[in-house]
DNA sequence: TTATATAATGAGACCGGTCTCATCACGATT
DNA sequence: AATCGTGATGAGACCGGTCTCATTATATAA
């Protein structure tokens, strides 16, 4: 116990000199760069292990310049989706020995604009981001600009061209929207997730976000198509919180005409509508019926067990970190947007409208 | 588009010269520290803006030793109690001014090793790791001994004297056994997710992780309180994914002398083993009752809804961070031992065993 | 044997900040 | 007028690695 106190960490310099080489040589040995003799790996080895020497990767990636992280800042890890999505990516990280640094947004322009600024500074080798929207993104820009690689996760940007993972929520939208209307639906309400000051929709200049624009866009073609006359009237943005959730479908299901389906962005705005149904004493799929976005993994266990649209997440992740690690190892290629596919689980959550007048 | 190629950062030396003035006064400006005139600032401040000067918080970490990083090394993020105990620990993270650089170790013992080298390499200025294991601890005293603050999440460590914040496991193990012998069961099963060899439980000598050990003991001494002979026959350990626990529920429902009821030590268990109650098609409380740690939002939903345990998971999280953060900012004081209390939700899933020989 | 290529090593600059210390100017003190 | 204290600034070392380049030793070719 006599080495007690300051624990400075022990230096390649300490190694060479107990080695009794130069401190570029020890430098080599320990960084396993440039060439050196057998012998001289031997002793500095064992210098190494008797001082127990540990590289200090700071010191390393500033002169690299390469820090062997990569930084990801997504919406919100608590929402089941990112957190699997972000399971992906540290796979991937980890497959290719890298580190994730994460950090939440909150689906707030400003706190994403400050985690890319701390993430930057830190020299993140590359990032991954979920826009929270695409109106303002000199933020990301700036990445592109100052040469480091980014890739989109779930959300375009138009403006954007560079590495976007995302599925395919036009289609998606539209096979679950055509899976009401043929069951018999016209009154269809669409709940989503996305900023807005305001909980009714006037029209696609509202919608920042490209999935969500996708998804209505997709959605209200399909009730055109079917012939439903102003669709838009039950599209409710912002339902952000399980708060703001709660007051929207409140108001949604009190209306005279209140809808007799309604399609839900994400897992956590369907828990919230599922209670509010099931507070209000109506039956799925008798009275009301539901799709949503997401095949968490409660939808399976609820009576009855929701009928979910089921998006690849965990390969998500994985695919937009493969990509971008690619990239940074240093792959030439013109930026890609890759699609997956989604597919919808069919479970019980759907039936048929309830007799007309309720 | 004149500046293509390198795009090499701007540094104070280039700040400096730009606003004429040396190296030191612009660092000083730029860093916020030490004294320099009204005039000085200026100038500097107008060079910087001029030059799109973004610090290199690389190159400041290796200086002052501190890379305002936390490192978290959790069991596994996809499981929604560590999810939000991590957003507890990022909210404190950034009140603080600090990054949450994160970690699985898939309860993993060598790749908790792993993720704790490697995260130290990277100079982080605390840990909070959930430790696998309380056997092997030496990269744990390693951390500790080389000056940084550690602190633990939700498992103490006897042998490691340092921040440790928990819930009352074994109360709340209590509280929830008494709950189901009170109902007059006889038959109960304990089903978690220690990693272990074999599933069946045979002391606690096997069990290498705090708060299971405690759950285990507060468990089978209500049991043996209650007059139940070798309740330890119910013990079902390893059940670390939804393959390993499905073949423990199976074997645990098919035996002749299947339990009345179990207790669950996760929601992820939880919901596996409700998905195969329902599979054989049994009825909750009926045929059998569940009691679960953790209050995922599922356990809410499901008919009948799920009786749970609530832990304090965000308080958990949020809390740890604290008290790391207090003392790296340089608080003196004994190592803290935290434990939070838990409360049991009773909902439609216990009732009074079936009618004797079933 | 001498010239030349090649491998191994050492010396020291460098990355981009922080920080110590010396210097200088200027107003206050005696 | 000489001394002193103080605020502002500059020069340069330093953190712990990497990396370039020069030097030396050894092997191969002429």
């Amino acid at each position: 116990m006599k080495d007690s106190g300051k624990a400075r960490s022990v230096t390649v310099s300490d190694v060479a000199r107990e080695a009794k080489v130069s401190k570029a040589t020890a430098a080599r040995v320990l960084g396993g760069y440039g060439v050196f003799s057998e012998k001289v790996y031997e002793k500095v080895m064992a210098a190494a292990q008797a001082l127990d020497y540990r590289p200090n990767e700071l010191a390393r990636s500033m002169t690299t310049g390469k820090s062997g992280i990569i930084g990801v800042v997504v919406g919100d890890i608590e929402n089941p989706f990112f957190s699997y999505a972000v399971r992906g990516i540290s796979d991937a990280a980890r497959a290719a020995g890298l580190n994730v640094i994460l950090a939440n947004s909150g689906e707030q322009i400003e706190a994403e604009k400050s985690a890319v600024r701390v993430l930057m500074g830190k020299r993140v080798d590359g990032l991954i981001v979920t826009p929270a929207e695409s109106r303002d993104i000199a933020h990301l820009r700036d990445i592109h600009r100052s040469g480091r690689p980014l890739a989109l996760l779930d959300r375009a940007l138009p403006d954007l061209q560079v590495d976007t993972v995302t599925v395919d929520d036009r289609k998606a939208a539209m096979r679950a929207t055509r899976m009401l209307t043929a069951a018999g639906h016209r009154d269809i309400a669409y709940v989503t997730a996305v900023d807005s000051d305001r909980h009714e929709y006037r029209d696609l200049e509202q919608v920042y976000t490209s999935s969500v624009r996708e998804r209505v866009e997709g959605f209200l073609s399909v009730c055109r198509e079917a012939g439903i006359e102003t669709p838009e009237r039950l599209v409710r943005l912002g339902a952000t919180s399980p708060e703001e959730t709660r007051t929207i479908i409140q108001a949604l299901l009190s209306k005279a005409d209140r809808p007799t389906a309604i399609l839900a962005s994400d897992s956590l705005v369907a828990l919230e509508i599922f209670r509010h149904i099931r507070y209000m004493g109506l039956h799925i799929p008798r009275d009301i019926s539901l799709i949503t976005f997401h095949n968490a993994d409660w939808t399976s266990v609820t009576s009855p067990p929701i009928t979910v649209i089921d998006q690849p997440v965990y390969a998500l992740g994985k695919m937009v970190a493969e990509l971008l690690i690619r990239r940074l190892k240093g792959e030439k290629r013109p930026p890609e947007r890759v699609v997956l596919q989604t597919s919808i689980i069919e479970r019980g959550s759907v039936g048929p409208p309830p007799p007309s007048g309720r």
